[in-house]
Formats: structure tokens, sequence, C-alpha cells
RNA sequence: GGGCUCGUAGCUCAGUCAGGCAGAGCGGUGGGCUCUUAACCCAUUCGCCAAGGGUUCAAAUCCCUUCGGGCCCGCCA
């Protein structure tokens, strides 16, 4: 058995025994908020790009916005007057915000924010720019020369009809501005125009250029050859067979005689308990909230450790195992993940958890070091213990499960009325037992020692504890979460249930 | 109906492409002063590799079949 590699040297590994020169090619259409599902496709391509700069091969990795796809319905976070813009390129359509360039740049645009943040940087391509320049006006024109033999591909791999008026090229009426309600009925190679009418009843002729584009399965063929495509990664639903790049490769190697990129197919991104990430189910996790929550260091292990052929089950609540388990990488994975702003970690984020809670004042961050001094962390990164407790707040805010909540009680639990008489006399004596010193260990050693001396088994009096401070009957580990209160405050607070 | 993918320790998964002694992390357990109670350190347990068959000197790995999970084939990644 060799070495384990990581799925993206493998990739890198396979590709470059071919050639050495490669691009990757990602793409989402930005028609709602993208989520983490869909930055598995960039991250996806990110990771194959590092693996082939590593082993010296040049790569670059390109993104292009579908910013010519129709806007498919009126999705829930719209409103109704919506409803007359469904059928018109995203990049046509005025922003939800009315502060982005369209509606396309409303969601590109945090998208893009996010990308920088998670140090990933392709050259980022606008279909409606690339159409606009020209770039794909000489596949246009051979697709359209070619308009029999690209259908019959279609029905033939696809096994769909291709209806009688159908054409590779979609107009946007210039008329009503749809692209979704014309139909080709000709046009002129010389001029680089195209006959249409419109559902509308606008019917007219205009150039190619600009006023539309290939339709998916072609548009995505022509695009490998006009941008140099040699990689690319895609969800599962285009690698079905009769798919799109299945009809994508024969389309290409026929009709623009480019070989098809190398393909890597991934599974979707699961919400636990709730099903596959998707805009149209509302089922989703934006990007934006997992860098709230976390560093991007740990958003991109996330995705990178894991091959693409695997779905991910991804619970928020568990976010904390996720953070504690980056931190302990030492790995492949571990290397591909970190950014350029990558700060590690001197304090386990679970702990950094725990002790924010127990900070009195968590917004002044001179009581978190007290905590932190108080339980033994000294001479750590501040910037790093910095970004990491604005994370903590979030999740604790957003994602924790109850288990890991809790509040040290300013005012003495009522609770404590049904301790019994045992576990409050070992509550004094833990109040005279703790002076000067004690050490945090020492502590937690003093109820075990407490409760034998009243007679009590030590879980009730561990909840004893629990119960006085926090109201719970369990909680972060006794002695050191004792060391790391204000010892004032929990001598009285002792004694205070103690005498009952 | 067609196709894909996954099934390996309690959990999350490497390892399967290129067959060569079954692995890691977490958890659990034990210890770290007489000690079940979320943070530290040390040690340590755990497997009919989903099932059956085949190929082979040798199979978690390749082939066939079955079962089970999750999906894709309506331009959602």
């Amino acid at each position: 058995m060799g070495e384990s590699r990581h799925w993206a040297d493998v990739v890198s590994d396979r590709v470059t025994t071919v050639k050495k020169k490669h691009t990757i090619a990602t793409g989402i259409t930005p028609s709602g908020e993208i989520h983490i599902g869909n930055l598995r496709e960039v991250l996806t391509g990110d990771a194959v790009y590092r693996a082939l700069s590593d082993s010296g091969a040049e790569a670059e990795l390109i993104y292009i916005a579908d910013t010519l796809d129709p806007l498919r319905r009126v999705y829930p976070f719209l409103s109704e007057d919506y409803s007359e813009h469904v059928g018109k390129p995203l990049s046509a359509i005025p922003c939800p915000c009315g502060d982005c360039a369209n509606y396309a740049e409303h969601f590109l645009e945090p998208f893009l924010e996010s990308l920088e943040l998670l140090d990933i940087d392709p050259v980022v391509y606008r279909a409606h720019e690339l159409y606009a320049n020209g770039d794909f006006v000489p596949a246009t024109i051979a697709a359209l020369l070619n308009r029999d033999k690209i259908a019959s591909i279609i029905e033939n791999v696809s096994h769909r009809e291709i209806p009688a008026d159908w054409s590779p090229f979609n107009v946007i009426c210039e008329s009503c501005g749809r692209i979704t309600t014309t139909v080709v009925s000709g046009f002129d190679e010389a001029k680089k125009t195209v006959d249409y009418s419109c559902e509308c009843g606008y019917s007219g002729t205009t150039p190619l250029e600009g006023h539309g584009k290939l339709t998916w399965r072609v548009d995505w063929a022509a695009r490998w050859g006009v941008l140099g495509v040699t990689i690319e990664p895609f969800g599962k639903d285009h690698a079905t067979k009769g798919g799109s790049y299945d009809t994508g490769t024969k389309i290409s190697g026929e009709i623009y005689g480019y070989a098809p990129p190398y393909p890597v197919i991934y599974e979707w991104i699961h919400l636990k308990g709730k099903g596959a990430m998707s805009s149209s189910t509302g089922v989703t996790v934006t990007i934006t909230d997992m860098l709230r929550v976390m560093p991007p260091d740990v958003l991109r292990y996330l995705i990178i450790r894991t091959k693409p052929g695997k779905h991910i089950d991804f619970d928020p609540s568990r976010i904390i195992d996720l953070i504690d388990d980056f931190d302990r990488a030492n790995n492949r994975a571990f290397e591909l993940s970190r950014t350029k702003t990558f700060l590690p970690s001197d304090i386990p984020f679970t702990h950094l958890v725990t002790a924010m809670q127990i900070a009195s004042d968590p917004t002044d961050i001179d009581t978190l070091h007290e905590v932190l001094r108080r339980s033994g962390y000294d001479g750590y990164n501040e910037e790093s213990v910095k970004r990491r407790v604005e994370n903590a707040r979030n999740w604790l805010s957003s994602y924790a499960p109850d288990s890991a909540i809790f509040e040290v009680q300013r005012e003495l639990p009522t609770a404590t009325k049904n301790l019994s008489e045992e576990q409050r006399s070992g509550l004094l004596r833990i109040a005279s037992g703790i002076s000067g010193d004690l050490a945090a260990k020492d502590m937690h050693d003093l109820v075990y020692a407490v409760a034998e001396e009243v007679g009590v088994s030590a879980s009730k009096m561990f909840q004893a504890v629990y119960t006085t401070i926090l109201e719970k009957d369990s909680g972060p580990r006794a002695g050191y979460f004792m060391a790391s209160l204000d010892r004032d405050f929990l001598l009285n607070r002792l004694k205070e249930a103690g005498r009952g």
C-alpha cells in the first residue's frame, strides 16, 4: 500500500501526465444567494488548482458567472413585482436591494467578497460580457450552421425530443427583454445576425453579439474551446448518463474539434436532518453565515477534506468539533485549506467557548483575558483569539446545542433550595477548602474529597456545584471551571448556597 | 425505466484507481494523590472491511450477484 494521496493531488497527477498547462473552469448561476453547496464547485476547483501549482504545473482558475441565464420564477425571497422579470437574463433585471448594478451582481458581489476571504482568486468572467464582447460569435455561427447535427446529437445522447423550431441560439427579445420566449427563424452568416419572433408579438433581426446566448448544452461545450478549459468540476446532475457532460463531449468534439475537460464530479452538501441544500427548497446555509462562525480556513477544510464524490453531511451544531478537528489536523487537506490570513490557535475552540461564557462581560475582551489567565492560558496570539471569540459568540447565538450553553447565574439560583443537607455542607466545605493559590486541579480533587467527607456520591456533589453556579446539572469540568471564576464571587456563592 | 455514488472501529472517515500484515482522528476506557462530571498530559481498547460467490500465491482493493443508504436523469451545484 502506498502513501495515501489527497484527491486533488491525484487529479493533478492524472492530468499532468498528458500536459502541464491547465485551465480549471468553475461557474455558478447567480439567481439567488450563493450557499456553501455552490461553494463546493469553486473550492473543488481551487483545491485542484493548488495541487497543480504545487506540482509545478502551470494552472489557471476561472469562474464564470452565468449572468445571461433567465430568472426562472419569482423565488420566495423576491417580491411579487419580479413576476414581470421572469424569463429575462439575470444581468438585465433590477437589483433586489437597489444598490447593485443588476440582479446578478446583487448575489455575485457578496460571493466574490467571500472568495477573497477564502483566498480563492479566480479570473472572473460574466457570461453577458463574454457574449457582448463577441467572444462567442464564431462558436455561435458554427452552432447555427450545424443546427441539425447538434439537434441529432442531443436527441441521440440524451433521448429527448427536439422541437422542430429549436435553435442552439436563444435571442433576447429587443421589445420585452425575455430570452425564454423567442424563436429563431433564420440567420445571416455574413452579417452575423439572426431573425426571430417573440411571444410578446415582436419580431425582428438582431446582431448575434450581445443579443442572446447559446442554449446551455451547446454553450457549455463552446465555452471549453473558447476559454481553453481542460479541467472542470461539476455537480452530479450534469454527470448523469445522457446529461449535459455527455452531450457536451460530443458537441465539443464534433462541432468545435475540442476535447472535453477532465471532469471532477462532486456530490451535494446536505444539511443535517434537512436534506440537500438548494436555493429553491430554502434549505441553505450561506457562505456569509459560515464565515461568521468559523475561520475561512476551516470552511475550506470542511469541503476540501472530503472527496468530491462523497456527499457532505453538514451539522452546524457540531462546528465546534470541526474547528477543533482542523486545529489538530496536520495533513494535506489542512495544507490545501490554509489561507493567507491563517493564524494558528493556541487555545482549543471548545475551551474558548467555555471561557467566553464564564467571562462576566463578553463584550469586554479584558474580562475574557482574565478568565483565560485563571484557566492557565497565557502568551497566546491576541489576534487569533480575537477572531475566534467573534466566531464563538456567533456560533453560540446561532447554532450551539443547549448542552453547550450555560450562563453563570448572577443571583443565587432558586433550584439550590432543593439541595440536600449533605450537599449544602459539602458546598461550605469546598468554600473553606479554597484558599490562596489553590490550583484548578486541586479544586477539582477537593470536590471528590468533600463528597466523601459528607457522604454523598461524587455525582451529587458535582451537581450541587453546577446547580449553585449555573442552575444546571452539568457543566464544564468543575475544578477548572471554579478556578476560572472570580474568587470572591465563587466563595460568596458557595457559602450562600451552603447556608440555604 | 436508465444511470451514478456510498457501505471499513461507537462516530467522522483514509486506504480501493495501480491487489502485498486493516489505518487515522474523535469518542470510550485506564492512569495522571483515595477521583464518572466538557479545557491539559500519558497509555489503551475497538473490526466477519455490508452479504455471497469468482479470479489470484495473495482480495477491503479486481469481476459477478445480492442487500442497504444517498442521489441524478425537468438547464437548481
